[in-house]
DNA sequence: CCTAGGATTGAGACCGGACTCACATCGATT
DNA sequence: AATCGATGTGAGTCCGGTCTCAATCCTAGG
């Protein structure tokens, strides 16, 4: 019973050594567990710490151990169930091993993401995750490292700096499917995302995702493999919001030479995308075929289910988290962390493209 | 340009000013912007921190301060849209005001929860948002409001804790809701959510969430209303993961006596209900009915588009923040928070009960 | 030229723990 | 009984900032 209706201080080690009649010393050795401490003062103190409520000020404490116990995350975007798996993956993974996460949402802007890793560098959080908004530009990235702090990096990868990244191989995954999608008929293969460029896109474009790059390079990778032309007035970058996803996927599947397939960037893009295509009167697959990247639950649910890219999401942030508290604690490497690959996982979107686009195309 | 390849120590107000010729106390003022320096000193002082890279040590400043700017978030699941979305009310709030935000996931475990409290209480941060897994096992957020700490919660109430809640009438959505249902000719309606129970399910029983109850509470009032039978057999509580989910709705639209409409309590749960609607064989809403609560954009993409109740999520989780800033900051309510108020949206997935469904039943 | 009063300045206390160091204490050793 | 290593213990420093207080500097008023 506290009978002190308000209490304003909060109770230090000083009020418990006061209360417990020993030194501040003792009193903070049998609290903080370590020191020699005998099972008499250990006992009173422990009583006087349980009668004030005693709570240790983990500011104090990591004031002079210079650790604070907390990972600071940065990422582009929490509303993402993307990066809400990808989050869960890293708090689970960090409360077992006994550290707190701050997280900082950027808005995929950079000039947020500069601040937010100066915001945790300053808060002197013990390590950080960042899924990196621009794969050039990483000056800040690149300073962490310098400042030796540990940092490792999610989902991209990041131009000059040398840290742990956790991701996907794009590339390879982008290949596999685009392939599936030639193989199935299709030449005119749509890409849409929302990355951002200034310049129109042409192949082999440097963009600021490197996650981007990479489906691309596969995509091109495949048509080149099967010596066809590349769909390049297909890409369709700068996507921005849902009204602008809409829109562009109806330009792309309007015309003589339109396409006959779509690659949906992320989860948020492709329910636009859909939308777009139901509410053009068009079906999946029969007047154009449809495929996304990550597996999310309500992709089964359409009519028909939708052909994804799943990614271990939840993996990738557990992996990240602990490779980081590995770094933290100096430990070296030990079991080499899973490999984290994506599958194609083939359901009722893709399909033949019609005849008759085939031959308007070829014809054209 | 650092000329020393690897920095140990964090450059400090003492390093600054040695460099800048100064005493520790000109040089903090100038850096921390306050009393009184003159031009030159801080000109110096800048000068000389630049040079150096300083950075301040907020856990030092906050030491001293008693003000961490920080905000503790405390949710049950993370990886549901719905706290994303609502997490990403609170950061976008959160920063806007200047804070930070350490987010813990309990994964709805009641013993995750307190110690989740008791860890961001002992890192002092200024203020807590809590989502409470139960609504009855509150003695860790009253000590929260007894220790004078600010507190909001999201979501749901907390029996006997004195503090500004933020989350939509639900009893009155509910009773809306099941009317609309009853109207379009439903008796046998079915409730599924994961809330935990030990006893068996009866109208008017304290369950650990009261965001729950309500919509319990507004079930029963329409069927009470409507003088009809309350379909108290087909409220499923502790429905546990994926395929608990998928066997329990099987179970629900086995029978003569079986469920012709469901609400699904939350997102996550939705997706197995409709999952196992259609592995069934079974269509919505010919054959049963569906409604649930969240509208996600992926609701629209079924074939028919879902029914749903809309809660204004990121509005609340807006509206908590500024509270909880508000609260900080010892300012008075200013404008009243915008009313949050759920909405039914009428799509596709609530039709009438077959004929024979409704003869059968009233004939058994 | 002298002085009152505001602007500057530096020394040092302080926040709340962790930890060093010198000084007991004490049973065990020989 | 003198000695030694292993505890116990308290005084006090330190972490990196903020902030108080008294001393010093300046400049305008008299």
């Amino acid at each position: 019973m506290s009978t002190d209706g308000s209490r304003r201080r909060d109770v230090t080690v000083a009020d418990v050594a006061k209360a417990a009649q020993v030194s501040k010393a003792q009193a903070a050795r049998a609290l903080g567990n370590y020191g020699a401490v005998s099972d008499d003062v250990r006992e009173r103190v422990l009583a006087a710490a349980e009668e004030l409520e005693y709570r240790p000020n983990e500011l104090a404490r990591s004031m002079n151990t210079g650790k604070s116990n907390t990972l600071g995350v940065v990422v582009g975007d929490i509303e993402n169930p993307h990066f809400g798996l990808a989050m869960r993956g890293i708090t689970d993974t960090a409360k077992k091993g006994g550290y707190n996460v701050v997280l900082i949402n950027t808005d995929e802007e950079q000039a947020a993401e500069v601040d937010a890793v100066r915001v945790l560098l300053d808060k002197r959080v013990d390590g950080l995750i960042v899924a990196p908004a621009s794969s050039i530009e990483t000056a800040h990235l690149r300073q962490v490292r310098e400042s030796g702090r540990p940092l490792v990096l999610l989902d991209r990868a990041a131009e000059g700096v040398d840290a742990e990244t956790f991701a996907v191989d794009m590339g390879g995954i982008s290949y596999e499917s685009t392939k599936h999608l030639i193989e199935a008929g299709h030449r005119r293969i749509a890409f849409v995302s929302t990355v951002r460029t200034n310049a129109p896109y042409f192949a082999g474009m440097k963009l600021d995702s490197s996650q981007i790059s990479d489906r691309l390079d596969g995509i091109h990778r495949a048509f080149n493999e099967a010596g066809l032309p590349q769909p390049t007035d297909l890409i369709r970058l700068n996507a921005g919001d849902a009204d602008s996803i809409m829109r562009i996927t109806r330009e792309l599947l309007r015309g003589k030479d339109r396409a006959t397939a779509i690659i949906a960037s992320d989860g948020l893009i492709a329910l636009s995308v859909v939308e777009a295509i139901q509410s053009s009167g068009l079906s999946i697959p029969e007047d154009v075929s449809f495929l996304m990247y990550d597996d999310f639950a309500w992709t089964r649910l359409t009519t028909p289910p939708l052909t994804v890219i799943a990614q271990p999401v939840y993996e990738m942030g557990q992996a990240a988290a602990s490779a980081l508290i590995r770094q933290i604690e100096g430990r070296k490497a030990g079991a080499p962390s899973p490999e984290l690959v994506a599958r194609l996982i083939r359901r009722g979107s893709v399909g033949a493209p019609r005849t008759a686009d085939v031959l308007s195309q070829a014809g054209g």
